[in-house]
DNA sequence: GCTAATCTTGACTTAAAAGTAAGGTATGAT
DNA sequence: ATCATACCTTACTTTTAAGTCAAGATTAGC
């Protein structure tokens, strides 16, 4: 249960863009500069993102990435989405074929679980958006912290 | 943001010895038959988790696998968590590292992100026991809505 | 004590994810 | 028009996770 590799740059480079101003972009050289990975990935992960809709290109000298939508209107839930989403069209269409694909189909208890874990996750998600990321650390925490989904896991301990 | 093969594999194989009556026992053979998976693959699962102390087994003739404790104290949330400890240890000994491993060191907003989200999931799963995966699919599913974390989920919509 | 059944452990093989390379296509400036 | 810039797309290579194999160690029953 982690975030992969791929989900988690496509976060950082919409970020990037999160914190741009009106009417600026940025080149795939960059937001792949800013981030430490290639050109040639930056471009696969904003591919993946511009497909989905969450951003937009423009193509020529001075082209490059902005975001489709205003950061306040971009839940994090879709971010998670749209970049696994990937390697499992290949195997399955729907969303009942994820599971078919982990989960075999005999009557079992783990089913209804796993299926819960990934709503618990994206419900989560669904409460943040790209616009409460833009800057430090600290000031994302303190922001984080006064959601309340996440306000309310202290009180129960982890076991 | 998926539930591993070797998460899913080993959460199986305890709801089996969860159902079984004192003193009872499985083998390896019997676990992996049922789940469809390889004796040799199942092998590595139930030794991940005997090292970790949630299960115990019996060499030799009548040998086999068994709960280390009663089913109703062991929290999903320790499972997922000793079940991809392993790839973990390898890089880092901290919980800490396990952010350095996919996150640089900049100050940037995504860190708390990647942290809150675990944090979320191991909260919830800290809600359900293995008491509770054991019966019909339909019947668990019904346990785990009357959970209240599970059931708070339902006021939000998912974007 | 011998044998058959079973867990233990490390090395190896295979499959999947991540990342790279290269050629193609569109755009704006000169 | 031409050139330089930058996005688009497919195929390939590398890396990592998943799963397998085989030899060793332990126990119960005869």
């Amino acid at each position: 249960m982690k975030v992969s590799a791929q989900e988690e740059y496509g976060l950082r480079c919409l970020v990037q863009l999160a914190g741009l101003k009106d009417g600026e972009s940025l080149t795939l050289a960059q937001m792949a500069g800013r981030e430490g990975i290639s050109v040639a990935n930056a471009g696969k992960l904003l591919w993946i993102l511009s497909k989905a809709g969450l951003v937009q290109s423009l193509r020529g000298t001075k082209g490059g990435y902005y975001l489709a939508r205003p950061a306040s209107e971009i839940y994090l839930s879709e971010i998670i989405r749209v970049m696994d989403e990937e390697e499992i069209s290949g195997h399955c269409k729907s969303y009942t074929g994820v599971l078919d694909e982990c989960v075999h189909t005999s009557d079992c208890g783990i089913r209804p679980v796993i299926m819960s874990i990934h709503e618990i996750v994206q419900e989560s998600l669904s409460k943040i958006t790209l616009a409460q990321l833009v800057g430090s650390e600290k000031n994302v925490d303190a922001t984080l912290h006064q959601i309340q989904s996440f306000q309310s896991r202290r009180d129960a301990e982890a076991h």
